[in-house]
DNA sequence: CATTGTGAACGCCTTCACAGCC
DNA sequence: GGCTGTGAAGGCGTTCACAATG
């Protein structure tokens, strides 16, 4: 197989992929052995051009006249996004929404493997989830970090920038931050954010303003 | 005050007003009074000509040679956010998740009370979270629904499509869907989906594609 | 004949750069 | 002098539409 070189993959179509990762894979255990860039995209809720268009960017794996091989496309877009690989996930800060991410993981995508929780609180420190146990962050230095490492940061959005550095400091190669805050990382580390009080203020925006929503598939 | 006719503000302007609001209420507290374009970017996490074409779209509140006042320029961010009302919120799904959201609304920003909690689970029914009891399921259709009440969902992804239809039959503005499913609303009911699932995912694909990585102050 | 892959057109956000103002 | 507001330029993703294909 010739390895094509140094595709650019846009920004939006890599956040899709993960979305059509799931709709593929729900298709698959359903038995399904052909779908169409069109049922396709009305499973992931986007239009069929773009599920073309993001496709293409992976490589010709259409079939005119048929459709995508459900197993086949899966197991591409799961290479492509790195799936096939085995990834190791350390969670600081155990709160109630630590405990949700320890457990979620496991459920939303296999290959990502929790392997050590950290807090900062003696009451938690030592507590057993799902048999890893809870390790004070002061041992979070002691941990041998890899570039197949991401580390997720749950605590307080005043110790986040903490964290942040010791994780970076560890070697994790990708962060995913739940504080409210802003982080700066220098490295070559990858960071992104979910901030649930940015979602729901911009859905308070739309419904003040419900002139300015966009309908995805609104009357032309 | 003269209500300028229709602008319409782009959704990534409408993104970021949720951390700008963030930053300016950290710059007040801190007893500043004004700030420049700069420093609210490097507060935000974004460049300056960024933040100057977004301020723009609410009106003209800068000031030439000396920058933005802090506390009128957060007070127009937070009308325009509709953070100046009552909003209420209605979870259901009271897993970790579902209490690590009931928490952490207080938090990060008033103007937001959650009013109700919902969970199919008999063990959890009844359960006081913070002054406020769980009800089943069922009890959801006799909620009186505005359209300043957002509904958000942290039920598995089997159940949030049902969920879903329930909370738009109460009659609520917004959804903010936590579980891993792609639904479908109708009516003017506005959805967000945050899907972490898909962020690690994400982040796993750029590990894997270091050349893919457009950095935000890359070398030119 | 159904459906893909894609060049081209379109629209939109970002970035630039500078006139204007304090 | 410092900084804002903005028109213009540039870049990028989405959508269109159709030739190509099994």
């Amino acid at each position: 197989m010739v390895e094509r070189f140094a595709r650019r993959i846009p920004e939006p179509t890599v956040v899709r992929l993960p979305i059509y990762q799931r709709a593929l894979r729900e298709l698959s255990a359903g038995g399904i052995a052909t779908v169409s860039s069109a049922e396709l995209a009305d499973a992931a809720g986007v239009n069929a051009a773009k599920v073309r268009k993001d496709l293409s960017h992976l490589g010709t794996y259409g079939t005119p006249g048929t459709g995508y091989d459900v197993n086949f496309l899966l197991g591409q877009v799961r290479h492509e996004l790195g799936l096939d690989r085995e990834w190791q996930v350390v969670i600081v800060g155990m709160g109630n929404l630590g405990h949700a991410l320890a457990h979620s993981q496991r459920f939303s995508t296999q290959n990502f493997h929790t392997v050590a929780l950290f807090d900062v609180d003696p009451v938690k420190v030592g507590e057993d989830v799902d048999g890893i146990k809870i390790c004070h962050l002061s041992e979070l230095s002691s941990l041998g970090g890899t570039s197949r490492m991401i580390g997720v940061i749950a605590c307080p959005a005043t110790s986040a920038q903490d964290v942040c550095n010791r994780l970076v400091q560890v070697g994790v190669g990708a962060i995913l931050n739940f504080a409210p805050a802003i982080l700066t990382v220098n490295s070559p580390v990858l960071l992104r954010n979910v901030d649930f009080a940015v979602e729901l203020q911009t859905l308070a925006f739309y419904v003040v303003h419900p002139e300015a929503v966009s309908g995805p598939e609104g009357t032309p």
